[in-house]
DNA sequence: TTCAGGATGTACT
DNA sequence: GTACATCCTGAAC
């Protein structure tokens, strides 16, 4: 199994925000892992981006994470209930993430629905498919991920990224066979962070 | 389909 | 005390 490894995540982040498209998140949960296609990202850098919890290289106790090598899960708490998913980047110590917005179940989807809605694929209804994991929080709820996950180590065995569904013995997915169209567009939900909240560091497929 | 409003708790000032 | 990288519900159209 081919599972990214460091060096994917020790670049610019921008360059790895609009890498991760079309690439697979995989969540062992009990042993079993729940597999998802990366549809759209967002990049945070703290040495310049007012948007960043860790902007200006300011450390507290939840950016430490911000501070940990690449590769690493940022998973924070937002609005006091919902967990957001992030991918630290760029060499060690530059304090840069990307948030990872939405996903399209690709491997054992029930369960992922189950986390999600508490019933199987099957049973969602029209709303709940179109609204499944399109938003951070969603995401988050469907993989089960929470706090408890912040720091994981993305080259690890828990929560890792790979490149194609054969990479974990599994048939490619029909719908993924296209080309990959790369759009760009603001940050969502960033209205307070002055010129950073124009800046175009969006990306979805 | 769109919109306003509320839920909820932690981090930081 | 204030703000927050969000989501859901219910009402109106």
């Amino acid at each position: 199994m081919s599972k990214l490894q460091r060096s994917f995540y020790a670049r610019d982040t921008l360059d790895v925000a609009r890498a991760l498209l079309g690439k697979y998140l995989v969540r062992m949960q009990d042993g079993v892992p729940l597999v998802c296609r990366m549809t759209e990202t967002e990049g945070y850098v703290g040495r310049m981006d007012k948007a960043c919890h860790a902007y200006g290289y300011k450390r507290t106790r939840r950016t430490e994470t911000l501070f940990a090598p690449p590769g690493t899960a940022y998973i924070y708490l937002i609005y006091g209930m919902y967990d957001c998913l992030n991918f630290v980047t760029e060499p060690e110590g530059e304090p840069c993430a990307v948030l990872i917005r939405a996903l399209e179940a690709r491997y054992n989807g029930d369960l992922i629905a189950r986390n999600r809605y508490g019933v199987p694929m099957a049973d969602m209804n029209a709303y709940q498919r179109r609204n499944f994991l399109n938003g951070p929080g969603k995401l988050c709820k469907g993989l089960a991920l929470t706090r408890a996950q912040n720091g994981l180590d993305l080259t690890g065995d828990e929560l890792f990224v790979v490149e194609r569904l054969e990479d974990l013995g599994l048939p490619p997915h029909p719908a993924d066979n296209e080309p990959l169209a790369i759009q760009a567009g603001k940050r969502i939900g960033i209205d307070y962070a002055g010129e950073a909240a124009d800046f175009l560091w969006r990306y979805w497929l």
